[in-house]
DNA sequence: TTGTATGCGTTATCAG
DNA sequence: CTGATAACGCATACAA
């Protein structure tokens, strides 16, 4: 199990040829003669040698790889965009390293280390500060992802504003009286939006707001969390608008377990529309976004060699009206 | 956003010391006069002096990072599992490295580049072919999680046998008759041990089991598809092992939107015991595992530079009665 | 304590 | 088409 690896060196050596002819056929960019390059190609099979990644990347002076920073990546929008980035990634053939900061304290410095074994990093909002990203940016080139990034760097987001429309849609056509607002805007730009977007409807409805959203995580056992502080009161809302698709899972899941009904006791929406959202009963009014699509940017952005302006790129959403928001009947 | 790094050698120059020296005070092991050092000191912070990766990877021999493969990361069974890597780690001063191959075609080429880039590997069960497996290891050090792996390499792995005990007590305790399992044991060696200790209590009860498990993955969303095939039909199971705790909230959630009641309609469970699995009512009845300390154990010996002698270490797990199996009466 | 010289594995430049 | 030779950025015996 010895690390005794052949290099191009020991290849040359072995079948007469330069190392720089070694390098050629095992790179097979430059032209090499047919019985020259079949020889080496033996020679290569054989020793079973496979090129450092180090040796390359000091010389070439790249990694060929691409680096994703996540907050954590717990459930299928992570999942989802990891498949996105890397199916895009693998269409430049660079690899990809994805480092999932679990909030801890020392996320920055990881960051940093990261930044040095990559091409260009994509950073989710709200995972890394301001100010470390960049110090990235200036030494590798930087996407944001799920966040406006300001005019410094280049950034891809989904439009959150679809809130104020699914908003709407309970305020007015719906006609329920008490929402709640589930999810924690601090730390994440897209939660931000959608408390925002929400807090917008009903100042263009004229109703009066929560005061403030009910400040759970983005998981699903966070969903069961808000569950305990909204639904076991007495002035339970009608509506409840969830940061995202897995937390309204969980509170749905939550609420059915109390013998609540829905819609009719209480009505819940998500964001995302992930694949659960359609297959529960009810099934989930939700916003779709497009994860992959928002991934597969940012990769493009982060290989492609031309120069980009530094600029926000917004994806759309749609409004998905299903059961679980009182549309349709009940199911 | 050049990438005009400072080196080494330029560091040296500006201190008017020789490279040897500035590598010295940047690694700080070997000892060098104050009056030098502050000097270096001061120039490596005026410049942004960052030593380079590669530069020192090379020289060095080795990468500092540890890698860590996975099928896929959705769900908090993954998340928890890079945490308590990436915390042990951490101790040692390696980054970490996460591929996650979405079973793709090209994922054994993948992780053979991925080897290129890190000292050692974590493997989880059923991720890649055992043939790239042992190419890996004989390049680098290599751990499989979630899978006793044979003599050829160490692994570390959770006693799935408990589904025995799990099984016996829906049988016998509770006396239920018919009994459906949900989980696809093909690629997964975890499922395949849950399946076949399942298979065993029946066995061992004079019990017939059913004669195919429910063959879906283990997302939540593929809990809502195995109950369309479950729950809608006459010989409805009165009791339902699932292989974890995702597919298990997934069923119970179809159950309950379907106006079942659990346990005393169906009956269910799980293993793993994630957070939501005592959060949700009825409160999931399932099988503990020590993820975290799975995942430190796995990177603790992956670090570790006294040669282990490669065996399967296998961590203790515990059956957790709670309501959803019919225990403790209704909530 | 500090400097010199060499090696790490590969690519790039320039002759031939 | 092929071969020397010089980077690439850093660490480390060895010498001073």
């Amino acid at each position: 199990m010895g690390n005794s690896r052949v290099t191009l060196r020991r290849v040359a050596e072995i079948a007469g040829v330069s190392p720089a002819t070694v390098s050629r056929v095992s790179r097979g960019t430059t032209p090499v003669s047919p019985e020259v390059r079949d020889r080496v190609l033996r020679v290569i099979e054989e020793h079973g040698y496979k090129p450092s990644h180090f040796g390359r990347a000091l010389a070439e002076r790249r990694h060929g790889a691409l680096g994703l920073v996540f907050p954590g990546l717990s459930g299928p929008y992570f999942s989802e965009l990891i498949q996105g980035f890397e199916a895009e990634a693998l269409e430049t053939g660079d690899s990809v390293l994805v480092l999932a900061s679990h909030s801890r304290a020392d996320t920055d410095a990881t960051v940093l280390d990261l930044a040095d074994r990559v091409d260009g990093m994509a950073i989710h909002g709200g995972t890394v500060s301001t100010d470390t990203i960049g110090k990235v940016a200036q030494q590798i080139r930087v996407v944001v992802m799920a966040s406006e990034a300001g005019p410094a760097q280049a950034s891809v987001s989904a439009a959150n504003d679809t809130v104020k429309d699914l908003t709407r849609h309970l305020l007015v056509d719906h006609g329920y009286r008490r929402l709640a607002f589930v999810g924690m805007p601090d730390g994440s730009p897209d939660v931000t939006a959608r408390w925002q977007a929400f807090l917008a409807a009903h100042k263009s409805a004229r109703r009066k707001p929560p005061a403030e959203p009910i400040r759970v995580g983005l998981q699903q056992s966070d969903g069961a969390i808000a569950a305990e502080q909204l639904l076991d009161r007495d002035d339970r809302p009608d509506a409840v608008v969830c940061a995202n698709d897995e937390t309204a899972l969980g509170l749905l899941l939550s609420a059915l377990g109390r013998g609540l009904r829905v819609p009719q006791d209480v009505a819940i929406t998500g964001f995302d529309d992930m694949p659960m959202a359609a297959l529960v009963r009810p099934a989930l009014t939700t916003i779709r976004q497009p994860i992959r699509e928002l991934a597969a940017t940012t990769a493009r952005l982060l290989a492609d060699p031309l120069d980009q302006p530094a600029g926000d790129i917004v994806l759309p959403t749609e409004l998905v009206l299903r059961s679980s928001c009182g549309c349709g009947g009940v199911p």
